[in-house]
DNA sequence: CTGAAAGCGCTTACAG
DNA sequence: CTGAAAGCGCTTACAG
């Protein structure tokens, strides 16, 4: 089968009469055109059935309308993380109003430093990066504009975090104040690609602070690592339970983990937080109508998604002359106190 | 500022003392060249700090290296279902591994029936699209390859679905079979941007079939539209309870909703199943740990995913010669009958 | 093994 | 208001 050959605007140019240019001008000046020849050459172009090939305009303007959205992993990481399936929510609503597309840039551990380079975009919203990432000297050093959510305030990028010491910090505290002081720290355990996600980084030394700033031991605190998943928070309660001295408590670096255990504690009868408090991280929409309702970290995604965006764009469209590479804004949490610690 | 220029192959050709195409066979023809030439413009390329620019790439192959993921309305959908993003991380994890990008191409019910054509892509994964929907037609046309996921079987587009049909008529035929008579319908109502997604419809036929089929009467079912909304379940349940005749059981179209009601149900201090049975579709992880276990339709996400990007990429890489239009794959549905009725 | 040339399909000063 | 020309930065027959 011979293939169709495409319907360009050289050919809409030569059945209407016209010069390319003006063809051009039907639809990106039309003011440029007498009425009656921009309507010919609309008429023109709908009878051949001629649509602007964009990866031409592309690189004629340097224009994508395409943000990257790079994670630091495989994409499907999205299986295993519903807090970022938020995240990407709330990229896509901003999007979706300034007319702008997502593509999605996987980056797992081993993925080349040049990767960037490769994708069709006009800037990067970047999720999560470590400093030791093979990405992370890339996006400190494309041409094109970068701000990165969650990720690691050592990169030089203009960065939109929560305030993962201070909440950790007020969790375990709380904790403390509590009487607790056999405390679990249910955490993601050290990736096979090596990816390390600064947020749980943070929150770890939060707690480790809190113990510290308490008097208590550092043994006070004994990490588990857990997969982010409800459907193994049997297993993940298990592994808790199973530690001596036994913790009364477990603080969880996402809510995710807290909900799994949660489960798992059920399925075993232990009490929800008489046996065992539980404290999660995020603030999901299910930490509110768990069973038992989850204590929690809570922070503001779409705010910090939406701030970071703004700044994205006016760094694109030119209306933000320089970016300040030392930028950093710092959302605050609130510990949602429930019932479950 | 002055911008910094790019540079380009050009420069580098320049710089090495070869022509531009020798620069380009460096790249993509490493045999055509000496070994000692080939070293010498890669080491020019990387002292010039050379990216191959991926818009005039494309441009001249042909290939994008990406495929457009089309889905039925705004990606602020994805905050509202997270079936959507188990379906998201499923493709993706494909597309980790056959090397392709995702762009996502949101498509509310006031989208543009052209907007297919100004999107960079070798092909489209069309989810849920209902053939009312404005892009309907255009899928049916567009020269780019496309497959579609639990879509509108009256579309002429390669189609993976599963057996809605089949999988709400036994449900519906095991409440029946169980006794009761007065069944609440829980779905989605109809949507601001008249947007339908045709596996729902489906689902509600299979539902009044087994109704039919029983010999009840079509009040049997009485229908209540709800968010696919953790949070609002309860809000939910109430609207189910406040039926009158009061109903012993719900179909729900998602387990969204049914984990949902559950929680509002357990507010309320109505047992599930005795007071209530709730029965729910898709068969998420979470459905398998919820209070209590939810019993429900279950179909594989994963597989059908698999298949439908098999065949994509086979047509964009022309090792499948013509796409068959009437295509239909339906992956079967397990009934899983747990402890919420 | 290497190069000159045409082409991918647009946009946009520039000149009239 | 309209057109001829150069340019965006690559790739790829074709010729040698």
């Amino acid at each position: 089968m011979a293939k169709k050959k495409r319907i360009t605007l050289r050919d809409v140019a030569r059945h209407a009469g016209v010069s390319p240019t003006a063809v051009s001008f039907a639809y990106n000046a039309p003011h440029q055109l007498s009425q009656i020849t921009r309507e010919r050459i609309l008429e023109t172009a709908a009878e051949l059935g001629y649509q602007p090939h964009p990866v031409a305009r592309t690189l004629a303007t340097g224009r994508t309308h395409t943000i990257g959205l790079v994670v630091p992993t495989g994409l499907n990481w999205l299986l295993h993380d519903p807090f970022f399936s938020i995240v990407l929510g709330e990229v896509g609503a901003v999007c979706d109003e300034f007319k702008m597309r997502i593509t999605l840039v996987p980056a797992p551990g081993e993925v080349s430093p040049t990767a960037l380079a490769t994708i069709a975009a006009d800037g990067f919203l970047v999720f999560a990066l470590h400093r030791d990432h093979p990405l992370g000297a890339a996006v400190e050093r494309t041409s094109r504009p970068v701000v990165m959510i969650n990720g690691d305030e050592k990169l030089a990028v203009p960065m939109f975090n929560l305030d993962d010491i201070g909440g950790a910090y007020r969790a375990a505290k709380y904790l403390i104040h509590k009487g607790h002081r056999h405390i679990a720290v249910a955490t993601l355990g050290p990736r096979a690609d090596g990816v390390v996600i600064p947020s749980m980084e943070r929150r770890l030394e939060g707690y480790r602070q809190a113990v510290a700033d308490a008097g208590l031991p550092p043994e006070t605190l004994q990490i588990v690592y857990t997969p982010g998943l409800l459907s193994t928070g049997h297993e993940s309660f298990q592994k808790i339970w199973s530690l001596r001295p036994r913790p009364t408590a477990v603080l969880c670096v996402s809510d995710v983990r807290a909900l799994g255990i949660l489960g798992g504690a059920r399925k075993e009868h232990i009490h929800v937080p008489d046996d065992l408090a539980v404290v999660g991280f995020d603030g999901l929409p299910e930490a509110a109508v768990s069973i038992p309702p989850l204590t929690t970290v809570q922070h503001d995604v779409a705010s910090r998604v939406q701030r970071a965006l703004s700044m994205l764009f006016g760094l694109i469209n030119d209306q933000i002359g320089e970016a300040d590479l030392t930028y950093r804004h710092i959302t605050p949490v609130e510990m949602v106190v429930r019932e479950s610690a």
